[in-house]
DNA sequence: GTCTATACGGTGATAGAC
DNA sequence: GTCTATCACCGTATAGAC
């Protein structure tokens, strides 16, 4: 019988929990302060086990990092499969996708932003290995500006100003909850309308009403 | 004769000297990510002396960490000595404030954050050592909004996007220039034009004209 | 596959000569 | 104050029993 590689039926299961206590200890420690120890009680299993599956701290790393990058950044390609013909309905779309992928996941820019500063060299391998283009949002931003919907401005930098006016509120979240609101309760608030409060900051600057030219 | 407790001229040189290297080192590479011996190689002196100005390396990082993060903030409020009467002077000097400094300082955020985000609990006594509070700004804003100046938002996350927008293309500096601008040239050109045109997205965004009302 | 025990290198910190 | 030498510890990684 030609059964596949696996054996074992709790290979995958094993192997599976180690990646999800990575996850958890990188995205909190980074890479330097990450310890295989606490990757291994995270997991609930022994520490020689990380290694028996994965080799080294650096190549399970590499795993987490390139899982962790394709959660990152496609949030904004695959919300362009959506409607194309009201740019409206396109920002509405990318700063819902970015809100809620952070709400499951508050450490991620933090982590990313952190490893690939720690490690700018190795942006462009990961970047290509990841296959990711910004074409799609560059194209529909473009044609926007050219139907008159958008003002017009480079399309990079309003890429980077969407991204950031999402990301940075929850990439400073301890500094701008302690500093800006005292009590968390406030902040939480915050949080939780700042689909909207985002989406109308944007379209105020950059969005024209084509119903009322002029 | 009383001379000051220096009696060597060279002591005050040694400690800035270490400073000043454990500030590159920390900044590029966090705390868990710096060595001892790389600030002492830094500085150009023994690794021992750094115990013996600062006693421990967690120690001389805490006076780093102080040091930058009394930079990091009070850039906007000192600029709210200048002239309060029309808000886009006020926005504008915010930007360009933070834009000059982070030309000087690039590193400064990403270390800020990452260290927060390594330590959230000493956050609020951070802030508290610091004596910094945010309620110039804050006043501004609210005064401009009632001027009917500005349009009517919580003025915490106006001040939260404002930082955004200038802080995120320098944090995310990597990341932006391999995914968007493939060669190093354009991104200059952006970060080196991003005055104009970070002041000008906040101002289309949240500023109204009161020349022309309506 | 999973465990215990251990080798090995690196890092913060100190002792002690000068 | 500044150096060299060294210690004690910790963390990654491996060896080897089961």
């Amino acid at each position: 019988m030609d059964y596949p590689q696996k054996t074992n039926s709790q290979d995958f299961s094993q192997e599976q929990l180690i990646l999800d206590a990575a996850m958890k200890v990188f995205m909190r420690k980074g890479y330097d302060g990450a310890r295989m120890q606490e990757i291994a009680d995270e997991a609930g299993m022994n520490k020689a086990l990380l290694h028996y599956y994965f080799r080294s701290k650096e190549q399970l790393f590499q795993k987490i990092f390139k899982e962790s990058f394709r959660k990152f950044w496609p949030t904004i390609e695959l919300t362009l499969t959506i409607d194309n013909s009201d740019i409206r309905k396109v920002i509405r779309a990318i700063v819902d996708g970015y809100v809620t992928m952070l709400e499951t996941m508050p450490y991620l820019p933090n982590f990313i932003i952190g490893e690939i500063n720690r490690n700018p060299g190795k942006v462009a391998d990961l970047i290509k290995d990841s296959g990711i283009k910004p074409q799609a949002i560059i194209t529909a931003l473009t044609q926007a500006m050219n139907r008159g919907e958008l003002v017009r401005m480079n399309p990079h930098e309003l890429i980077i100003y969407l991204i950031g006016l999402c990301v940075f509120p929850v990439l400073a979240r301890p500094l701008i909850g302690q500093m800006l609101y005292e009590n968390n309760e406030a902040y939480q608030q915050f949080l939780a309308n700042r689909c909207e409060s985002v989406y109308d900051f944007i379209c105020r600057s950059v969005c024209i009403d084509t119903n009322n030219p002029g």
